[in-house]
RNA sequence: GGAGAGGUGGCAGAGCGGCUGAAUGCGCUGGAUUCGAAAUCCAGUAUGGAGGUUUCCUUCAUCGGGGGUUCGAAUCCCCCCCUCUCCGCCA
């Protein structure tokens, strides 16, 4: 969410920002509804003052009077009645002027802030304005020794590439036809190698950040309420991409989201929390089921591990001081933590700067990495007819996105009301928003694509990259079945 | 799934229709005392919104959340959430 005050003191930074970021969202609608409202409660405010200092002049009189009418009789008793009744006339005239005010602002409220969810935090200047993810400029690439960008897959190695999906089922690593009869399109199973690579990832993904980067391991709930979606910044505006558990209606009391990353769990754990100043940055890591609804994403990617509804993700964030350069800085030491990582893996990968377009409301910047994976090209479906995608033709590769790091500043944590202060909740001193920022690790399966892809033989066999060696007993080397 | 107890400030814990934005204790901050410290004493110490004559003042809201009763609600009523105890079931 964004700061209201500051979307009234400069409107055209916000209106520009929606602008950048594609975003219809009605600034001068939402300017009008603020004095509107702010309006309403003024005038609220002053009467249920006037109220009050009534109910507590009158108050204890009404009470003494009607303990004396218990006994009254006759004329005293009328006239008791009478001065009752008019002590408690001009409270109730003041109670009906308030209510028709509530009645106002209740109209009004539910549409302000359902406009101020979906204002987009601006883009920082610094990042390309461009309307999609075409316009994305490539910061820099890294490759392993041997591999040159000039060249194909096949000049490189001396042979043609098979994609994951026949490498997959050349070296029975996961089964499609089952993972579609059990759970319907986008679904797959990993079988025997297939489900240890994937774990042997996931589980160097973690160590990786626990212990060569001091990051905090965590397990998350990946079923969580709405207002931790809300709070995330997935909602309203990605309701559509979560699967949604219907509780309420079974008579449970609230209705169940499933997360499409563990940095649901991982920002909502210190949810309408005051933090001591002293102990950020927080350094988060977790490993959890991803669940996504791809909704909109019909006919793209729709074969082999790219594009799923349900995977695992060692996700990383911080949680910083309310410092805009700070920010920067952790932004670019998580990349560097995943480009250390990737590197480590020795997959080719690129750096690509996100434009203001393809940012999402809740990005200050996004910067993705992007590993090689040189079976892609044959898998697109939006291909035009022509292209040479024909089943004999070698595909030419391309760059598929494996992480994503977003600086986010505060709009995340005023959301989830995540604040800081020297001295924590009992300190002294202001409190402020904290800054948040996340990025993956490792999403696997998607990642074991560059990887069976670049790290196969001739033979048809797939080598181990060595640092996940240790973690499948040593073996250094998948064979065809 | 059944039965019960409870959710109050940074923490512990009173209050159970008006004098309570909230006793008391602890913690924290400042001051006094001291060569210094401990102890003691004094004072201060929630969050958010709106406004102003903007190192401060005024005002409104907030005692798990929402709704209601009342001239007036932390206190009474209804719904929901959460925590704890016992029983049942269970990985």
């Amino acid at each position: 969410m964004i700061d209201l005050k500051a979307l009234r003191n400069d409107p055209e930074r916000f209106k520009d920002g929606c602008r950048k970021k594609n975003s219809d969202v009605d600034i001068d609608l939402l300017l009008r509804l603020d004095t509107q409202r702010r309006d309403l409660m003024s005038r609220a405010e002053t009467l249920r003052g006037e109220q009050k200092k009534l109910a507590k002049e009158s108050g204890p009189k009404i009470g003494q009077l009607s303990g004396r009418l218990k006994s009254a009789q006759g004329d005293d008793r009328a006239a008791l009645e009478a001065e009752i009744s008019q002590l408690k006339a001009a409270p109730a005239k003041l109670k009906e002027r308030i209510a028709a005010l509530e009645v106002q602002l209740n109209e009004v409220t539910p549409q302000l802030e359902s406009i101020l969810l979906r204002v987009p935090l601006p883009p920082d200047p610094d990042v390309p304005v461009g309307a999609s993810s075409d316009d994305n400029v490539e910061l820099r690439r890294w490759a392993p020794e041997g591999w040159d960008w000039e060249k194909s897959f096949e000049q490189n190695r001396g042979f043609k590439p098979k994609t994951h999906i026949e490498l997959c089922a050349d070296l029975g690593l996961a089964d499609f036809p089952r993972g579609v009869k059990l759970a319907g399109s986008r679904s797959y199973i990993l079988t025997g190698m297939g489900m240890r690579l994937h774990q042997a990832v996931l589980r160097y993904a973690l160590d990786f950040m626990v212990d060569r980067n001091g990051f905090t391991p965590m397990s998350v709930p990946v079923l969580v309420r709405e207002e931790a979606m809300v709070g995330t910044g997935f909602f309203p505006g990605g309701r559509d991409q979560a699967y949604h558990i219907e509780e309420t209606s079974r008579g449970g009391g609230a209705d169940m989201f499933l997360t499409g990353t563990g940095e649901v769990g991982l920002m909502g754990l210190h949810q309408n929390e005051i933090l001591d100043e002293g102990d950020l940055p927080l350094r988060y890591v977790t490993v959890s089921t991803c669940f996504r609804r791809e909704a909109g994403a019909a006919g793209k990617d729709t074969a082999g591990l790219y594009r799923i509804h349900q995977f695992d993700k060692v996700e990383q964030v911080v949680i910083c001081r309310a410092d805009e350069q700070e920010s920067r800085d952790w932004h670019q030491k998580m990349l560097g933590y995943v480009e250390d990582f990737v590197q480590s893996l020795g997959l080719p990968y690129r750096l690509l700067q996100c434009c203001t377009g393809d940012l999402g409301a809740k990005n200050a910047d996004m910067i993705d990495i992007e590993c090689w994976m040189p079976g892609r090209s044959a898998l697109r479906a939006d291909a035009p007819d022509d292209s040479p995608t024909a089943p004999n033709t070698p595909p030419a590769g391309e760059f598929g996105e494996t992480h994503s790091a977003s600086r986010l500043y505060d709009y995340q944590c005023r959301r989830l009301n995540m604040r800081t202060r020297p001295g924590g909740a009992g300190g002294k001193g202001e409190t402020v928003f904290c800054h948040s920022l996340n990025n993956t690790v490792a999403a696997s399966p998607r990642i074991l694509i560059p990887i069976l892809e670049i790290f196969q033989n001739k033979d048809g066999s797939v080598s181990v990259p060595e640092v996940l060696r240790p973690y499948l007993g040593g073996l250094d080397r998948i064979p065809p079945k």
